[in-house]
DNA sequence: AAGATGACGCCCG
DNA sequence: CCGGGCGCCATCT
């Protein structure tokens, strides 16, 4: 399951950012941002596989990690290009559009 | 099975 | 704009 978020947030491209519900409605599990976290968190700790956890952000692109980690994120996001508005990332110009991938309808 | 946890999201004051 | 509270959903103990 958390295995989807993990996915999505893997196809953020660089410079780009999501939030925690974009990830979650893209993986097929709106209204679940909390997985998200949850597989981010599950993600650096079991897996470490190259999860770009620093491109997803809180609504309106808040950085909702605590303490140097924080820091951290803001930094590789700004390290990508992504563009700041004060404490915020500027969704409107690195707010990655995902490509609407309903999990549960590949057809189209 | 119930209770607790979480890097959330949105409404209200 | 910030802080507080409640709701959501999956996982773990």
């Amino acid at each position: 399951m958390f295995h989807d978020m993990l996915a999505t947030v893997r196809r953020i491209p660089k410079g780009k950012v999501a939030t925690y519900g974009e990830v979650a409605a893209a993986s097929g599990h709106p209204g679940a941002a909390r997985q998200v976290v949850w597989a981010l968190r599950a993600a650096g700790k079991s897996g470490r596989r190259p999860v770009p956890w620093h491109r997803v952000l809180g609504a309106g692109g808040k950085i909702r990690l605590p303490g140097e980690a924080g820091l951290e994120q803001r930094l590789l996001l700004r390290a990508e290009g992504v563009g700041f508005k004060g404490d915020r990332v500027d969704m409107a110009l690195c707010g990655h559009s995902f490509p609407a991938a309903p999990a549960q309808s590949p057809l189209n």
